[in-house]
DNA sequence: GGCGGCAATATTGAGTGCAAAACAATTGGG
DNA sequence: CCCAATTGTTTTGCACTCAATATTGCCGCC
């Protein structure tokens, strides 16, 4: 065995864009389903999808199997992929383990928290506020986008790699539950819910913050219309 | 619109057998690091597995990459997938996970445990301490398997599919950490936490099954040597 | 006229081949 | 004698291709 193992340049990544175009193909499409570019149900045909990033089917499928994973695509076998409709059974389940899982998320980021966490807060929440204020569809997307962000940042900082994946999960079965049931369209309608769990979290009370975040689950879940949504039931009667 | 929907026959699954062969080269390999057949570390070669089952690279690789995104596998670019060793902090965020989320897990398959699940339950202890009190690696691998498996039913039962897989990666994760870092090699050495949940959960007290929970996972987690193993601080010393 | 079957088409499933990257062994230099 | 560079081998990444399956449009028949 070498007695010394020297490594003589840092193999260095030779191109650092060149690393896995199925992950950046993965990340585009699934920006697009969580900003609701892409609605439920739209069909995503690996040809398409290939020409349209410029990659043979192979890389495509990769992605698509990758979106698959986290319940985002549903791959029916000799049919394709389409972006998911969640059914209301699906997303009671998604609320449910997000009610058992973020309590515990915010007591882990309230015990790491820096300072610095802190103010990145802050200035996310402000970003936040000032895409409700706006107008237009697209700051709509921006909005729902940053809430999910939110979440998905005390995740961060709680620092379980395991639950920020599931976390990930979930925020993004969120955005297509609400695209899908959602009635007034915005997660944070008229509350300050984030703003309310910062402060908390900032004053390191756990069990505050934890009330808080039951709370606001609830009230993005209260947001729902969870009776069969119309093409669903379109579809129920017909197959019936 | 057609009056009469008949289906002329049921389109019936050409195979059952052939319903996916990437899922069950997955199911496979899957057994084989939970059983702890395949150690941690083991390279995962496309081509090996392939001739092995059968199959083309490209059926294999799907199935490695599933494993990738439950974490039993680590597939590096360029270099191919390894079964994965998970570091001491992994298995620290593992066991956390499963406190955060088998409390409710438990709680919710209180609420829904039928008679009929009870006694799937006491059936599968049964076997769990037959195993238990048989010599030999088979049976100890067995043990162990069926000791991942009752918390697995538990979340069956609980009726969540979305933490029901987060509590198939949890398992599976564990069975690896086990390996690596298990002292005694037996999860439940003397212990008999799981009867005792059982009792609880058929009580119907809810707090009383979580708590013993989080005393199990305790257990678990206690048995556990999480200074850095061997191989991995060799490996770290000569890369450094 | 509408229903059922049939053929044409499109799309996915999967095997193979080629290029590139990593790994291993060997040889030349210090 | 040991280290370093180079060459040869192995393995992965990806595109192409063919086969299998579902879908669509069409025609005959009841």
């Amino acid at each position: 065995m070498p007695r010394t193992m020297k490594i003589a340049e840092p193999p260095l990544p030779s191109d650092p864009s060149q690393e896995d175009r199925a992950q950046a193909i993965r990340d585009s499409l699934r920006d697009a389903i969580v900003d609701r570019r892409l609605a439920p149900g739209t069909k995503l045909s690996e040809a398409e999808v290939g020409t349209l990033f410029d990659v043979s089917r192979t890389v495509v499928r990769a992605a698509l199997q990758m979106l698959a994973f986290e319940g985002l695509v549903r791959v029916e076998r000799n049919r394709g992929a389409f972006v998911s409709d969640p059914t209301p059974e699906e997303a009671l389940q998604v609320f449910a383990s997000r009610r058992l899982i973020e309590p515990g998320v915010i007591a882990a980021a309230i015990e790491r928290a820096t300072a610095k966490d802190i103010a990145a807060f802050r200035r996310h929440l402000e970003e936040e506020t000032r895409h409700k204020h706006e107008r237009g569809a697209q700051a709509r997307r921006a909005e729902i986008k940053a809430s999910g962000d939110f979440h998905l940042m005390l995740a961060a900082v709680a620092g379980n790699a395991i639950l920020q994946k599931f976390m990930d999960e979930l925020v993004a079965r969120s955005s297509l539950v609400i695209a899908l049931y959602g009635r007034s369209g915005a997660s944070s309608c008229g509350h300050n819910d984030h703003a309310d769990l910062l402060d908390a979290v900032e004053a390191r009370d756990v069990a505050r913050a934890q009330a808080l975040m039951l709370r606001h689950i609830d009230h993005i879940e209260a947001d729902l219309d969870l009776r069969a949504s119309s093409s669903l039931t379109l579809r129920d009667a017909l197959s019936l």
